[in-house]
DNA sequence: TCCGTAGTTGAACGATTGCTCACAAAAATA
DNA sequence: TATTTTTGTGAGCAATCGTTCAACTACGGA
């Protein structure tokens, strides 16, 4: 029945997905595109509709395959919590053989104001790192490398929120040394956030 | 000698600065902008050269403007510097009349891999953020609000990246508890970065 | 009052955008 | 082999992009 596909669709997206993280949604032409994936127009829009279709096709890829392999190799497999946690941060610094660093979830989070479309799969992305920060901090917990009173579920929002600050300012361009202290601070603030007796009682 | 100039500069780099910081720069159209601003091109290219001139203007003004004003009030001028870094925090989800949130200098540093020239201005305004905290959380120390061997420098940068990524949640429209939690362990983890005793034996 | 100068206006330019579609190429079915 | 069905190809579409510029308007000095 009809002619095989040509073009590998793993690939294509995996292509997609450097570009799009590289130059962003606006920033990605149609001719870019076409140059990064070997793809013709034609085909792209018989597969994935559009542009859009494109890009929600990559950014769920991104989260299916780069968030959630990340999340798995280095906050819920390690022996070693923390170490994981911190192997999790030091890796979005040291990119090693990619050129250009950053994140395309984070920087859909901040493009995506212009796209509402993409918010849901960054919501679903945001929640699996937070989901493996909360995942690798009750372990620490359980082998008593954190108080025992951790507040394990702010600590995750809370590394989560560092997290995206350092690919912020990766992306930003600045030295290492400065990218690596952030982590060290990170793992150093773990301990900082414990239950209160009682909820709400702050102002 | 000649005509009088119709429009202020201040409100048109301040219509400008809202409308990057809502579309992006590459989303922000000269039709937009016409729009947003009310200069009709001939005005715009006259006064800024082109486009990137114009972007440049309103990142400086947003620096000059917004960053340092934000900076003053709240981590500068406070009695009580740790109060003032909670409101900075507090400030950045609570943005009242202002519809749309975010902030054009991290919207800025994560675009601004695809605008070099811009990053000069992102490196200042975060110096500026940075500065800001490492002078509250001096001030906190000889208050006696923290540990005193607190790593002033060391926190500083945690701070800051901590409040790049909360804005960048804000932007992925996090719900407020979320946003709001992430501010209260930012307080609460003030106090667990120390001066070593040596430096550089880690690892 | 008239002229030189600075500022405003908006039509229009070539380039680029996202996208379409007629046609060619290959595989399955007859 | 002839036909049907799916996929690849790329020229080209209307719309929009950033930008230019010639005509026009207001102001100061002579």
């Amino acid at each position: 029945m009809g002619r095989k596909q040509l073009w590998d669709q793993d690939e294509v997206l995996a292509s997609a997905m450097r570009l799009f993280r590289h130059r962003g949604y606006q920033g990605a032409s149609l001719r870019d595109i076409e140059e990064a994936t070997g793809l013709h127009p034609g085909s792209l829009y018989r597969t994935f509709g559009n542009k859009d279709g494109l890009f929600h096709a990559a950014l769920d890829a991104y989260n299916e395959r780069v968030v959630q392999g990340r999340v798995r190799v280095h906050l819920l497999e390690p022996a070693d919590p923390l170490a994981g946690i911190r192997s999790f941060f030091t890796s979005a610094v040291e990119t090693g053989a990619e050129p250009d660093p950053g994140c395309l979830l984070t920087n859909t989070a901040v493009e995506s104001f212009t796209l509402p479309r993409a918010a849901a799969g960054v919501h679903h992305g945001l929640a699996a790192i937070e989901g493996g920060f909360a995942d690798a901090l009750t372990r620490a917990r359980h082998r008593g490398d954190t108080p025992p009173d951790l507040d394990v579920a702010a600590t995750a929002a809370h590394l989560l929120a560092l997290y995206q600050g350092l690919l912020v300012l990766v992306r930003a361009g600045l030295p290492r040394t400065t990218l690596h202290g952030v982590t060290d601070g990170a793992i150093a603030s773990i301990g900082s956030l414990r239950t209160p007796r009682k909820q709400d009682d702050h102002e």
